[in-house]
DNA sequence: TCCGCTAATGGTAACGTTTTTCATTAATAC
DNA sequence: GTATTAATGAAAAACGTTACCATTAGCGGA
């Protein structure tokens, strides 16, 4: 076996701007989204590189992703241990929740013959704030 | 109000095969692999129309439908109560199981002054058979 | 400070999946 | 049978995402 390569890689001024400008958003987000936002703020940085700094920040764990709509979206979370979330199907804000004991996932996965890998869990709904305004429509 | 059209709907040779094929499959399959299936069965079936059909199980609930590294994989489900499913990440083939209580799902929402209306909740790993095979390789 | 190496970028082309279009077919009602 | 129009299918368009590749620029060493 060859050894370990430090892996170089360098810090840019487009990875920070992108990491940052995730950071601050509360919501899920979308490449695109996030691409038009920096452009608005006066940020010029290519789509490309919007989407490998997210895919690289979601490999590494540094951000959440689901698939909503077969788009995928992405989140900087605040927690580091494993966690699902609460998402407004609305306006995209995400809180994050952590289940009950997920144990039964691998007992149950277990006798049907299955090897877990993953699992995946969100809960959709209608934050405080668009409820208030669907009534109010 | 305008009164609710009875929405006229027309049994065709097409619809009747596309759910007959899904139903047969135990399975998540994409709507590629189904036309496939069908082509192989010498039923011809436009690639379009099998699209067409099995968003329109979906939506009516008559199937399930999961994303799984971008595409699309519809299941035509047993159950018609509330369920979830172990899905081999390799093969497709899919278990419903039944998860524990989820009322603090509710709770939780609440919790955060969300609405919920509906969840997500998939687990992926690999079938006895793609365990099996994966590691003789 | 300059240099060399090469990671990273960004514009664009390519990709694969899904939807839309639209002329044609055929299911239903009369 | 005939009229109506839902449904189909082939092809084109749309869409989100990735790959390509020439160019830029971060960083370590001279
Ligand atoms: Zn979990
Ligand atoms: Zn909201
Ligand atoms: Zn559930
Ligand atoms: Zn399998």
């Amino acid at each position: 076996m060859t050894a370990e390569e430090p892996k170089k890689t360098r810090s840019t001024a487009q990875k920070a701007v992108i990491r940052s400008a995730l950071e601050s958003e509360k919501r899920f987000v979308s490449a695109q989204q996030l691409h038009r936002t920096l452009e608005d703020q006066g940020h010029t940085v290519g789509l490309a590189t919007v989407y490998r700094q997210l895919n690289s920040l979601s490999d590494s764990g540094h951000a959440d992703s689901i698939t909503i709509a077969e788009k995928q979206l992405f989140r900087a979370c605040a927690q580091d241990e494993h966690h699902h979330h609460l998402v407004c199907e609305n306006c995209g804000k995400a809180v994050e929740v952590e289940p009950p004991s997920e144990d039964w996932i691998t007992t149950t996965a277990r006798v049907h013959g299955f090897e877990v890998t993953r699992h995946m869990f969100e809960i959709f709904g209608l934050c405080a704030e668009c409820a208030a305004s669907a009534q109010s429509r």
